[in-house]
DNA sequence: TGTTAAGCGAGACGGTACGTCGCGTCTTAAT
DNA sequence: ATTAAGACGCGACGTACCGTCTCGCTTAACA
């Protein structure tokens, strides 16, 4: 019956602090410059946000554009178009912040792993589907989707968990070349020079 | 010409430091906590290093383990034992957290940049080395050692990225099947089925 | 032409106050408190009563204990008797406190001063009434009966002021023999020694 | 061996907050108000005293002026005197705020008691020394001191929290009037018109 | 006997102050 | 002259009430 939390204000939030973090860095994130920044009451903010990480996140979390899963008709065609998206979203600005900051919020408080878990999957949907489809075409053999998609995804969390040089395009073909191999899967698409 | 500031202070700080890190994880190491604990005066802390993060990299720095590196003369072997060492200090509490707590901080503070480099760069010397050694036997085809490298510790990575349940030493024999297919090794250490 | 405001809500919030007020004290006073204890809307409290301070000041008048004049035939009987009640409610837990927070807050907040008044008021009308009767008596000379009322109430107060100890009945003994003395009365109930 | 606090900021710190609430009234004393106006940090008021109200507390104490004990030779006389000074004092603005505050947060508050204790103290010292030499005088039968000090400062007491009214003279001499017959004393001052 | 304007509950909102914590600098006394 | 101890200015944190607002829902007086 009472007023829903307002979507105004949330929004007002959302855009202050990307804002602000796009002119302070993320060290500048401040509930107090959100506040003044946005016009939302600092109780407003908490309102909506458990804590400053919470809304950093999610601010960070909205600027990452969705990926679509795209469907070539083989698994390292759908890898490469699926990773040079990726690609281009993880050498923005702020990606490869969201995830970590987002990785060690959620250890940190586990409240925020429901926030975590939603960030990572909507993040990994589309490899789970790719590896289910080949699987249905009889590319690669019966895996655990689970461990599949873990292995595909690892060497790009891997390169962005340790470094933070932009993710180059043969870096990514090298990934595919070798996913495609550790996949069992017949033709990969590397073209060498 | 007076007295240089002196090793006992210094010893007594960063391993103060290492303990407080070890109870409280990278959010609760704080320069009131290590003067307290280590019973050497704040101002002592800032002569001997300039901010909060540079003493939390030293004391960090000093604590990266030096992980021998396998020779069991096959490339799955070298990596399964590599990977049980590592599955062991992984499942340690707190491991975790402080990898991940520490990606994040350093993706706001560059000065913690270095520290991770050392640390990332110890778990991957010893990759580097396995892989190399597999090349000069002719287990598997020339490489790019660091794309190598990535694509190996990959998984692991991953998987600590993504879930906080210890990690089981099937999946470890998964991923390392996964990984020598992807190397192209000749003969896996472990048939599915 | 529509809806009065209600006695319901009215007579709800009032109870609830009082309530609030007997466990947390007027400083524990919250129209928050005061809604969610008595489950009236805080839009409706600012509809009855225009601040918090009015709300409060009108739940204390409501409270205020109507206390009986004695009426023994001498002044001392009387003042014994009038204080023995009054002892008794001093006595109460919390009311000590409540009459020094309604002091400081009138203090403070002049829309209190009128309350206060009201208890003050209270207190003072039976004392005033029984001088009264003492002076018709010709018991004692003719008097301010304001002064009077000052001097009789002033023991009690000051001890209350003072000390949190309860208020013994040989203290009240000792205070009336004096307050007696001071009026010029004839024959003292008590002698010393 | 440390720095202890500075008596600079306490005294910066308690100026302003007089200045604040002769400007804005205790209503408009803040610790933040008093931080910016001082120039002394929030944090370094919180180290000196423990809350808000102490500060408040503390700064209205110090307005106010330290009551000599006369010594005429006689109880009116001396009463008259102190009471004399003790009028001028009481309705100076603030005096009567310090009192009811004083007395109602250390209701509230069992730590300020202390506070409470010596402030008190230290105003009715002049009454117990005046009583006390009476009795050696012999002016006045042996008395309790304490039940005494209370009767005799009831009145006013009474008086001040009662009415914000300006207390005069001839309600002064009234009570004296009053206080010497109720101790028994043989030559009231009593001097009508 | 509807109609309808107001009362009502719930609680979000913009504010302001609170009291706490950590930072990095400073001051003091004691080695 | 370095140290231990810790006070200091700063500024963010997260919380508590304030008094206002916006919602639907309910209800009593009028038409």
């Amino acid at each position: 019956m009472p007023r829903p939390l307002s979507k105004k204000a949330r929004n007002k939030a959302i855009e202050a602090s990307q804002m602000l973090i796009a002119e302070c860095g993320i060290e500048g994130f401040t509930m107090d410059g959100v506040a003044k920044l946005s016009g939302v009451a600092k109780t407003t903010l908490y309102r909506h946000w458990n804590s400053a990480s919470e809304l950093l996140v999610h601010a960070l979390d909205c600027q990452v554009e969705r990926i679509p899963t795209p469907d070539t008709g083989s698994l390292p065609g759908d890898l490469f178009e699926l990773f040079s998206t990726m690609r281009a979203i993880i050498n923005q600005p702020g990606t490869r912040q969201l995830f970590l900051e987002m990785a060690s919020a959620s250890a940190r408080d586990p409240e925020l792993e429901s926030v975590k878990e939603a960030m990572v999957g909507e993040r990994m949907r589309p490899i789970r589907e790719i590896v289910r489809r080949a699987v249905e075409r009889g590319e690669i053999p019966e895996t655990d989707l689970e461990v599949a998609a873990v292995t595909v995804e690892g060497p790009f969390v891997a390169r962005m968990f340790m470094s933070s040089e932009p993710l180059r395009e043969d870096e990514v073909r090298a990934y595919i070349d070798f996913i495609a191999r550790g996949l069992g899967v017949s033709s990969p698409i590397h073209q060498p020079g």
